[in-house]
DNA sequence: AGCACGCCGACT
DNA sequence: GTCGGCGTGCTC
């Protein structure tokens, strides 16, 4: 076929179903996954040819592909993946591929890069700013300008001058420096009988090339870490690509650095505040095939992986995998897609691994490696359950006797307690004592939250935020706003009373961004603070090797949502922070303060008994219907004015298809009924697995176009009852 | 995602 | 009588 009567089918970054078809001009060559640039109306856009099709006459004028790029063409499996993401998930094809296409600047000619190195000979005049610069350089380390003269603190026209004299010479750069090759072999850790079975086991599924799941499921601190970098030194020998998913919390410093010393290169990481020119490094890093493992947040699944061998999900329980905004999609589901459709193996990793993937191991889906053992001498700390009706605590305290005596005991041997509490801020909830009122956000259906330190009022939901207060709004009493329930500021407060001499550090997200959070994280593993008082910042996979005793102030707040799933993140939450304590030399303790100690998840909690617990929750689960056992959609319909919602969504169920083997809840006014001043109704779709409950949902919707405000949110397998 | 074309309020 | 508000729809 001669390339004059090509067609190519490309997809485009925008919120488009189906490709638009382009005329290949004669001189071009493109391929299925070439990455052009095509017009679209006035403006030109990066697309992916999705089809090469014969020319065949017809009445549409094709406009003409503008211009191919070099970079590699995307593989058929990852248009293949983002095809079944877009089907999965209800969303046009081109909306999911712009997620893949959100690094423009690695489609222009690659800018040169000039660095210096010192050459022969001597400047003709020497100055102490050329003498440092000769310093700095003399190593003969090839550097930039900009390194040069900030290393050597002068400005960049001393080099450029000193260039000119002939001293330092100019040498081009790679304009964007390639990933090392990692090692395998590199610095493995010796392992445990246990850990070695474990590893081999992960070694010969990614030695097999095939799709296989495995959840390696084993306690914190038993070394899952260095087990799942066996499977990935595997995948490295086989010469292939790695990808570890983190949730984005997780992705620090000091997690990147241990990748590196196990492989002995510097792994590519992958995040949403990367900076344009690492972002552009590691798009085409990935696409070139030399950047062997990304450590990414979830969007890392969208680079153009050229030849990837293995995806492991650490935390892989964590609900921040599951996207919200936008395109929603769960990254781990996804994970173990792409495995199926490129038939490579995926590693699920946890401590307190979801219901769903349980489940899967038991329908014999995924394989399971446990892991018991806590390495070294660490030992799973002893939890036990303080009961609040009994505890006779005062109004306006929140800490029990026997908890605070631990923790005085804790801090004068010199160890460290950490006082855990889901709960930002100083105080939940505002009220007027003269007229009743509660200090709530305008826009949203929502309590005001009181920051004390920040000496502001602010919405969670939506942001908002006003000056802190002391008249009501309502009634203009003076004198009269009370704060009610604690937040971690207000439970520091109390600490600082019981305990005058102890440095309390409180650890959340509203003080501890960027580097202010480093610091303080390394100060707390440090030993720097005696009591340590957070949110669930706390939990995630930090080691504080001085911590001995886990205090869970309200061990019963997660429990109290609407969500199927509250229990089951009830338990990872407090078994995580549970397991903070003790992971250094000492041993642990934990107290969990609790107004239902009788509650299943409490006593199992206690026993240390996992999978009663959770055999439970299987129960009830299994009884409704719900996920794993059954499938869900949420649909939300939001709207400015509260009327046009609720019409909207009755609207909608009038004309729910006929069906027998699906369930329409609702509509009913969604669990916030106003965000961001959108009223919110919720429909729910309760379908048993074997139905196709895409296929259900695009035949109900087909023809329904919201208009004007009205906005029609889908939600395939909802994680957040909103 | 842009950008143009479309029908209803305050102005030179 | 017009200028312009942004709601709706199209772009191969």
């Amino acid at each position: 076929m001669t390339s004059e009567s090509v067609i190519a089918e490309v997809l485009l970054p925008l919120a488009l179903a189906t490709p638009y078809s382009y005329r290949v001009p004669p001189d071009m060559e493109v391929v299925e996954g070439s990455y052009v640039e095509v017009p679209l109306g006035p403006r030109s856009y990066i697309g992916v040819v999705w089809e090469v099709r014969p020319f065949v006459a017809s009445n549409m004028r094709l406009r003409d592909i503008a211009q191919v790029f070099t970079t590699p063409a995307m593989p058929a499996t990852h248009r293949k993946f983002i095809e079944w993401l877009a089907t999965y998930y209800l969303e046009p094809k081109g909306s999911v591929l712009r997620m893949a296409l959100r690094v423009p600047s690695a489609f222009e000619a690659p800018r040169a890069q000039t660095a210096f190195r010192i050459a022969t000979g001597l400047p003709k005049r020497m100055t102490p700013q050329r003498q440092r610069v000769l310093e700095v350089m003399r190593d003969g380390f090839p550097l930039q300008a900009r390194e040069i003269a900030d290393l050597a603190g002068v400005g960049t026209s001393v080099v450029k001058a000193m260039a000119k004299d002939g001293a330092i010479e100019e040498l081009a750069l790679p304009a964007l420096r390639p990933f090392a090759e990692p090692d395998p072999g590199a610095e493995a850790l010796p392992f445990n009988a246990e850990q070695q079975q474990a590893a081999d086991e992960l070694r010969s599924m990614v030695a097999a090339r095939q799709h296989k799941v495995t959840l390696l499921d084993g306690v914190t601190g038993s070394g899952k870490t260095e087990v799942y970098f066996e499977a990935m030194a595997e995948a490295l020998r086989q010469g292939r690509q790695v990808l570890l998913l983190l949730p984005e919390i997780a992705l620090t410093a000091p997690f990147l650095a241990r990748v590196e010393r196990r492989f002995a290169a510097e792994p590519a990481g992958w995040h949403s505040d990367l900076r344009p020119r690492e972002r552009e490094r590691v798009w085409r890093g990935v696409a070139e095939g030399h950047a062997r493992i990304v450590v990414g947040a979830r969007s890392a699944l969208f680079l153009p992986w050229a030849n990837l061998g293995l995806i492991v999900v650490d935390e892989e329980h964590e609900g921040a995998y599951k996207q919200d905004e936008g395109v929603s999609y769960h990254a781990r589901d996804m994970a173990v897609l792409y495995g199926a459709l490129a038939q490579f193996p995926v590693v699920l990793s946890s401590a307190t691994p979801s219901l769903e993937s349980l489940v899967n191991v038991d329908r014999g889906r995924y394989a399971s490696v446990r892991l018991h053992d806590r390495h070294g001498r660490a030992e799973l700390p002893d939890i036990g359950l303080i009961d609040m009706r009994s505890a006779d605590v005062p109004t306006g305290s929140w800490l029990s006797a026997p908890l605070l005596a631990d923790v005085k005991a804790t801090i004068e041997a010199g160890d460290q307690a950490l006082l855990f509490l889901n709960r930002r801020g100083y105080a939940p909830l505002t009220l007027c004592r003269a007229c009743g009122h509660h200090l709530n956000c305008p826009n949203c259906s929502a309590a005001m939250v009181e920051h004390r330190f920040r000496r502001i009022l602010q919405c969670h939901h939506c942001g908002h935020q006003e000056p802190a207060t002391n008249t009501c709004p309502k009634c203009n009493t003076e004198g009269k706003l009370v704060p009610i329930g604690p937040g971690v500021e207000r439970l520091a407060e109390e600490a600082a009373r019981h305990f005058p001499e102890a440095r309390i550090a409180i650890l959340s997200s509203d003080i501890s961004r960027g580097v202010m959070l480093r610091d303080v994280l390394k100060e707390v593993a440090d030993g720097v603070w005696n009591l340590v008082i957070g949110t669930q910042l706390v939990a995630k996979g930090h080691h504080f090797p001085h911590l001995t005793l886990a205090g869970i102030v309200d061990a019963d707040l997660a429990l109290e949502s609407s969500d199927p799933r509250s229990g089951e993140r009830t338990w990872a939450l407090l078994a995580q922070v549970a397991g903070r304590a003790g992971r250094g030399e000492k041993p642990g303790r934990a107290f969990v303060q609790t107004y239902a100690p009788e509650h299943p998840l409490m006593r199992a909690l206690k026993s240390g008994d996992r999978d009663s617990y959770l055999a439970q929750e299987r129960l009830i689960r299994q009884a409704g219907g719900l996920p794993p056992y059954g499938r869900l959609a949420a649909l939300i319909i939001s709207s400015d004015k509260a009327h046009e919602a609720e019409a909207f969504a009755k609207a909608l169920a009038k004309i729910i298809p006929p069906t027998d083997d699906l369930q329409v809840l609702g509509p009913a006014i969604a669990p916030i009924a106003v965000i961001r001043g959108r009223h919110r109704w919720r429909l729910l779709v309760k379908a048993s697995r074997t139905v196709d409950l895409q296929a259900f949902l695009r035949l109900w919707l087909k023809d329904v176009k919201p208009k004007g405000q009205l906005q029609l949110q889908i939600d395939v397998d909802p994680y957040n009852f909103l």
